[in-house]
DNA sequence: ATCCTTGCAAAGTGTTTGCATCGAG
DNA sequence: CTCGATGCAAACACTTTGCAAGGAT
């Protein structure tokens, strides 16, 4: 479990106490797949019937994202979504807008050319979100095939 | 001024009323250079001593949005900023995390390979927001030299 | 024993909505 | 005259914060 050891590094770094809490944050947030919003976690912990409040995981997020091991990856308006950073580094998304699935997708010519345009104008590069919506495959044919109302918002 | 016939056409073609308001705000939006937060337009109209509410400015704005005259840009967290389309198409920002400036960058090979990559996924790509945020360059020589304290947060 | 952490509830932000009134067509 | 638009304030949803109590070191 390298994340947890990282965690820990970072921690007694800065000064701060290995809680329960923090852990329990940490875990949750990587078993999970990729995306999730503080209010899956805070469900997750509900359903295990495990005491973390929703200021506990917030604070604790703001250490993740400064430790390097969390993102947050702007989705709607209002509402974060966050990953974890665990192995592949660059990865990034296609939303679809009519079902919301999310995609990942990774190019490694994208980054070269975003690294030349960063260097171009003296600009250093710390992270980086980049998103395309759109209509995914599936709702795609769908949409060809019946006539379904596309819902307002 | 194209936009405001293509404001008025859309207007037309939904039924919907071509009120003072809502050309206060188109207006206010593009006649800035690009971003925007609902709370600049607003201040812009206090300024001015224009009345238009709050509520006029979002619900406006879901129109331009609709009509795809004005596209959201997602920043910060629960802050959305917009901008309106009206050349430049396909334009993407480097935000400095230090000062808050963002430029604005634009490559056609980076285009083309989002393209491709939709392409092979199947999916439609309608629009995108691709952010690099990073530290600009008068911000990382004024940290070189002088021994700036870092504002936490 | 110290000082960081936690949980709670309250406060803060940005956005949306209900409703009475206003006004474009 | 009619129905959509507006303004206000209240409602919302997510996030942050003050404070007293708890816990790691």
């Amino acid at each position: 479990m390298h994340h947890i050891s990282s965690f820990k590094n970072y921690l007694s770094g800065k000064n701060l106490k290995k809680t329960g809490q923090r852990f329990q944050i940490l875990h949750e947030i990587f078993s999970r797949h990729s995306h999730f919003k503080v209010s899956e976690l805070l469900a997750g912990f509900r359903k295990r019937k495990i005491k973390v409040s929703r200021a506990t995981i917030y604070r604790t997020l703001q250490h993740l994202i400064a430790s390097g091991m969390v993102r947050s990856v702007e989705a709607e308006k209002g509402w974060s979504y966050y990953e974890h950073c665990h192995g592949h580094p660059h990865h990034d998304h296609l939303l679809c807008l009519e079902c919301g699935s999310v995609f990942e997708f990774r190019s490694g010519k994208l980054e070269e050319i975003q690294e030349k345009i960063c260097l171009e104008m003296g600009f250093l590069p710390l992270r980086h979100s980049h998103e395309i919506q759109g209509i995914c495959e599936k709702c795609r044919t769908r949409d060809a095939t019946s006539m379904t109302i596309r819902k307002s918002r």
